[in-house]
RNA sequence: GGCGGCGUAGCUCAACUGGUAGAGCAGCGGAGUCAUAAUCCGUUGGUUGGGGGUUCGAGUCCCUCCGCCGCUACCA
């Protein structure tokens, strides 16, 4: 198989992850868990952005330095992720000392190609903030930070990436590559913005201290987004050539809100330094609550720990990839969540394996019957069809429904099938292997294609039913998973229910 | 303002190039007992945001109105 190279955005630590942070951490350990299910070799790299205007204004109001500052903050981000069993082979900090050079040799390989120039940048200037506004950041001319103060018109000598240099080249790369950047709606909007045409870009700031130092001038660090977005070189150890051994990453997953930064800014250097590309950038859609984004004032009305307290890491996990769809927006409640808790998960998936493993305590002793195909195999090779297809183009939501069809189909087989009538008579003994063995392997089944979302929770199923110990097998023992012949582990039930809903 | 998207049953969403409006959840009725009062079967429910047009036929195409949302580059 082949390898598979996949990163998040990292993320800005000026404030606490919230569950937005978390839908993308999720949703990216979910692939990768998918492809290390195909037998991928996979690395799956994350991390936190360190430096920056908004994080050393954030340590100073606290009295910290910022090195202080975000090495405790990197620890809130870690602590999450390990909550939520993000498997990251990587974790790359921007203060590294592995990550400075990256960023240095890119940039001289840019600038030998002609492409770093001295400029100017000019533009309002907010003394109170120490920075740079938008003439949409502003409300009446004025910084709304500092409303008393007046903002003046700046002029700043730094160092310019020729940015517009690479409209064509990149707008051919696009329309070679459609998949470049997905969804579709995402690749429409990246090549608006080119067919409107590219500015050249400031890549330095003066006098700003909390930065990587711009090469071959010491009087400037270089601005952030240069910064960060090199991480995905820097954590496979360029510019040191082992970095080719996972480079080009297969796939960056990012927020749709920095698409451009991902799908032009960031090829456009690589192009300049003579770096292959990225394979495919996808950006993903955000949580809403209440109808709008959530975003660090949001965080405040749902922390991500109470999320997760609910009912642990794997039912949040789900819930998040199951409802907010991979390629869009979709929203978080409370209700919505309860509800899909307990009818999904509870009901159906929680409650056929609960009923599985005590027929098979009750029927057969405890031992897992072995059944060859059974009556459930043509359904069950259905929805490994449609459950590839959908991983395959990294539409999770649409996985997570293909991988339920099989909950649904196995529900109503216990019905069909009535074990409890044929355990009455010993002459349907061999019938009875059949239904409770091929509802064990069906199980199995739905462990290994739910892995990828439930990590935790599928090994606790896996082991309950086949009484081996571990994670389920990967996906190429779907057609024939190896349950029979151990001892079921009659347990605790996989989701609880609450005492609201009981 | 410009470009783009959306508005389908109480809720979340389907419906390929136009051809008898579907699913899940919730609700209601029944069956059943292996099971977390779980499950299974059946069923109520929509003038597909409003209006107009093209067509034998439109949720699906065109026009218009209303309401949401995204992008419109140096914020990570």
């Amino acid at each position: 198989m082949g390898k598979f190279y996949i990163t998040t955005a990292i993320d800005y630590c000026n404030a606490e992850p919230h569950l937005g942070h978390a839908f993308e951490k999720v949703g990216a350990d979910a692939i990768a868990r998918y492809h290390r299910l195909l037998g991928d070799d996979v690395r799956f790299v994350t991390g936190t952005d360190e430096h920056g205007q908004t994080v050393l204004q954030a340590a100073q109001e606290r009295g910290v330095d910022p090195q202080q500052f975000v090495d405790r903050m990197v620890e809130h981000f870690r602590r999450a992720w390990d909550r939520l069993g993000i498997a990251y082979d990587d974790f790359i900090r921007t203060t590294e000392p592995r990550h400075a050079p990256a960023v240095q040799a890119l940039l001289r390989r840019m600038a030998d190609n002609g492409d770093i120039t001295p400029g100017v940048y000019e533009g309002h200037y907010c003394v109170g903030c120490e920075a740079f506004k938008q003439e949409k950041d502003l409300v009446n001319g004025r910084c709304p930070e500092h409303p008393g103060r007046e903002v003046t018109w700046t002029r700043e000598e730094n160092y310019f990436f020729r940015l517009s240099r690479y409209r064509d080249p990149l707008l051919r790369w696009l329309d070679e590559r459609p998949e470049f950047v997905e969804p579709e709606i995402r690749r429409n909007e990246v090549r608006n913005v080119l067919l409107e045409g590219l500015q050249d870009i400031s890549v330095s700031r003066a006098r700003f201290p909390w930065g990587i130092a711009f090469p071959g001038d010491r009087d400037h660090t270089v601005y952030v987004w240069f910064d960060a977005l090199t991480n995905y070189l820097s954590a496979v150890g360029y510019p040191d050539e082992r970095y080719r051994e996972w480079w080009p990453a297969d796939l960056h997953v990012v927020g749709k809100g920095i698409t451009r930064f991902h799908c032009i800014v960031w090829p456009a250097m690589l192009l300049s330094a003579g770096v292959e590309l990225p394979r495919r950038v996808w950006a993903h859609g955000y949580v809403t609550w209440g109808g709008t984004k959530l975003s660090k004032s949001a965080g405040v009305v749902i922390t991500l720990d109470s999320a997760i307290d609910r009912y642990g890491p794997d039912p949040l996990r789900y819930f998040l990839l199951r409802e907010v769809p991979w390629d869009g927006d979709g929203a978080f409640s409370w209700a919505r969540f309860d509800e899909r808790y307990v009818a999904d998960l509870a009901n159906d998936l929680g409650n056929l394996a609960n009923r599985t493993v005590n027929m098979i305590q009750r029927y057969r002793h405890g031992f897992t019957p072995r059944a060859s195909a059974d009556a459930l195999e043509h359904v069950a090779f259905e929805v490994l069809e449609r459950y590839r297809s959908a991983m395959d183009a990294d539409l999770l939501h649409e996985g997570l429904a293909a991988s339920f069809r099989l909950v649904d189909v196995g529900n109503a087989f216990v019905e069909e099938s009535a074990p409890w009538n044929l355990a009455k008579e010993p002459s349907h003994a061999a019938k009875l292997d059949e239904v409770i063995g091929g509802l064990a392997r069906l199980l199995a089944r739905v462990a290994i294609l739910l892995t990828p979302f439930m990590p935790s929770k599928t090994q606790e199923l896996w082991t309950a039913i086949s009484g081996r110990e571990g994670p389920p097998p990967d996906l190429g023992t779907y057609g024939d998973p190896d349950v029979g012949g151990g001892r079921v582990r009659v347990g605790p039930v996989l989701f609880p229910k609450p005492p609201s809903a009981a």
